[in-house]
DNA sequence: TTTATAATGTAAAATATTTTACATTTGATA
DNA sequence: TATCAAATGTAAAATATTTTACATTATAAA
């Protein structure tokens, strides 16, 4: 599923096994939403784990405007929620879902029993919560030091890598629009644009309808490198 | 100890008891370290947690100039390494002594068996991991959607909220220069300064030599979350 | 194919931020 | 106290980014 921030939220299928997994699931109570329903708000207290059964859900926040801004999109398999479970934090954003969405919901206390049965999901988890924290942490970094161009390629490998398989020689199609590139990275359209001509310029990408195609990911990256006031550690 | 970044590093103490923290000191290696010394790099392959028993140790990164940007100093309990530990990274940062410093080095293999002896302990860490990145990615959003002197007021009363006692009404002293906070905000010294007179001239803060003053926190935050487009979640 | 909508490309004016420069103030310390 | 280094205050020019506006292009749907 797209995502569109650098620090991407890991399949539970990635972090426990099929059959344990079967178990946390059976615990859950399926919820169904129509295409744009809100499933929760931001500043909601409900903890508890939602986990994507069918559809896509997406997570944000509104602004001033009443516009939301989308951070995420989550797909079958991925889950929100883990900062009301160990944070007891009440839910930091708005969720929607933008088609039509099963959901299961797993109680607090239903996961910390799951938990007490299988010990090692924690360390699981823990490593899974690490790495995300490491991305943002650098995240966070890029977006106080780095020029707004070398974000823009920076961002646009990272969302790349998901896609085909690595040949880093080979052009590679990104499919994200100039607006959801901005929220992202905290820029208009027009300086996404602006951004994204001079990368054109020295022909490292080109701009498409709503996709943007990396020429060669290999040069993309070597230049990023050199524009980058530190090295970058890959997660 | 003056951390500048708004996700503070919990101290050890806070997730483990006392003795079983002593414990973990036992299996570790005291190290000790000049002032100015380099304790690794940035990018340093080898893991283990560190943690800091004596004097202050500063994180940061260094830039093309080849100056340091300090994201935060840490103090006698506070550790650092997690990264290493749990998302098997190299180091993330550079870390130096700023003081005379003795630093217990606990290896990666220590503390897994320090783990498997009080598994316990790993859901404190999740916890604790949890709120950070839950911090940082709060903080993520606001460098991409706050006005730098709205920003500028926030951070301020994060700085100011492990000082004193809190008494939301009387000023309050952060003790921090305009040098520092601009680089935990990406913002340059007369930038900071420019948006600490917006403040000073609706008589939010004073400015001071390496410190500002809080007029009234509670003031402040009224006009933090009055400009802000998201209702902010304390952690 | 036609039409409507979404998305892009770009220019110009308005703001915001950085860069550069220099004077002043503060605090530490000799 | 006198001196020095660190930090602040501020102005002006140079850049960068946003805002606003409008034309063009691409895609999906009728």
């Amino acid at each position: 599923m797209q995502t569109f921030m650098d620090f991407e939220v890991p399949a539970l299928s990635a972090l426990i096994s099929a059959d344990k997994l079967q178990e946390l699931l059976n615990a859950a109570k399926p919820i169904s939403y129509a295409l744009g329903q809100v499933i929760h708000l931001r500043g909601d207290q409900k903890p508890g784990l939602s986990i994507v059964r069918q559809g896509a859900v997406a997570l944000g926040t509104m602004g001033f405007d009443g516009e939301e801004r989308i951070i995420t999109t989550l797909g079958p398999g991925q889950s929100f929620g883990e900062f009301t479970l160990f944070g007891n934090l009440p839910r930091t954003h708005d969720a929607t879902a933008i088609e039509e969405t099963i959901v299961d919901q797993v109680s607090k206390d239903a996961f910390t029993a799951f938990t007490q049965r299988y010990p090692e999901v924690i360390m699981s988890m823990l490593v899974a919560t690490t790495k995300r924290l490491h991305a943002v942490v650098e995240f966070a970094e890029d977006l106080r030091r780095l020029p707004s161009d070398v974000h823009v390629g920076k961002i646009l490998l990272s969302l790349g890598k998901g896609n085909s398989p690595d040949d880093a020689n080979r052009a590679q199609d990104v499919r994200i629009n100039q607006t959801q590139l901005g929220q992202a990275l905290g820029l208009t359209r027009v300086s996404v644009n602006a951004a994204l001509a001079k990368l054109e310029a020295r022909d490292l990408i080109r701009r498409g309808y709503g996709r943007i195609q990396i020429v060669s990911p290999i040069a993309l990256q070597a230049w990023v490198r050199e524009q980058s006031p530190v090295e970058p550690i890959d997660g």
